[in-house]
DNA sequence: AAGCTTATTGCGACTCCTCGCAATAAGCAC
DNA sequence: GTGCTTATTGCGAGGAGTCGCAATAAGCTT
């Protein structure tokens, strides 16, 4: 399901040409692994490739996400990709306060897309719908240092990394 | 709720200082009504202070964000502003097709609000939460025209407008 | 294999947003 | 009201992402 020749038929059938740029920054994602940003994939391809541009990148990310061959997922404003088939199998759940993205069986978004066709005739695309709120490890903090006003300190901390947790 | 009295203790109560140009901010979004964006704002400020710059409307939009005083919605990528009081009443779901955004009463994401917390210790955030999909209309639109390849016509349009619907 | 059409690339220019810094002015103590 | 401390402002510079354009090359036709 997400082997070269599923690349070609998407982009063929949909009257788009295969080239040699495509196909490395659709690689380089299979190789990261999960959630990689486009400067990951930029750097990645021009070990093999040094010419590309990283307008072609995010161009041809777009154009495989639209293509549905990748997913992105927003995380604190910054955007992560990976391959369609492993997004298939989950989505997420980011933290406000740390950054870390937690990943979720389909099965919970199921109800609220039955009651979303149903009422609103809205067709909901869980693999591209970011929830946020906090993580069980920030709200135990906040637990603890609740010694008055909790969003004092100014300017806010720079999100954190990219830190996993699974889900099944 | 949302009167000046509190952003004054808002402010006050997390050591910030109550200037003209926060207050002036706050009440361009209260004035311009849902979903502005920082442009709108800065505009609108303009008009009776022409010297607030760019950086210190995007500045003052995160800070009284973080005080829980405006509310963002993030739309096909763009940050959407509204006050906080008036986000408590609704969240968002939102067409990736044509950028509608439907409002929608915060009952529908109770059960998984509650199922989150006890599975995975996640406290869900639902006015912060962007859930993406097809609206009706398009999922109409789509039905008809699907002569064959549905995403074809490469590069896709541009988000459309600050259409809304609204759900009670 | 050669020629043709046109999608795609790489580049440069531009926009949006953020950040560091010196000047300004809130808030507090007197 | 005056003076002090320091958060905040406006500005200029910088990074991320997008867009238009001329050159290139993918895919078709022959």
């Amino acid at each position: 399901m997400n082997d070269p020749q599923t690349m070609v038929r998407a982009l063929r059938g949909s009257g788009h040409r295969l080239t040699p740029q495509r196909v490395m920054v659709l690689s380089a994602v299979r190789e990261l692994g999960r959630h990689v940003t486009v400067d990951d994939i930029h750097l990645r391809v021009r070990e093999t490739y040094p010419f590309i541009d990283i307008a072609t990148v995010y161009r041809t990310v777009g154009l495989l996400k639209r293509l549905h061959l990748l997913s992105e997922v927003v995380q604190g404003g910054v955007s992560h990709y990976e391959t369609a088939d492993a997004a298939d199998r989950h989505h997420h759940v980011v933290c406000e306060h740390c950054g870390k993205a937690v990943e979720l069986p389909p099965r919970y978004l199921d109800d609220l897309a039955r009651q979303l066709v149903s009422d609103v005739g809205f067709e909901l695309h869980v693999e591209h719908s970011a929830l946020s709120g906090l993580c069980a490890e920030c709200r135990r903090d906040r637990a603890h240092s609740h010694s008055g006003h909790t969003h004092g300190h100014a300017q806010g901390h720079k999100r954190g990394g990219h830190t996993h947790e699974g889900v099944r």
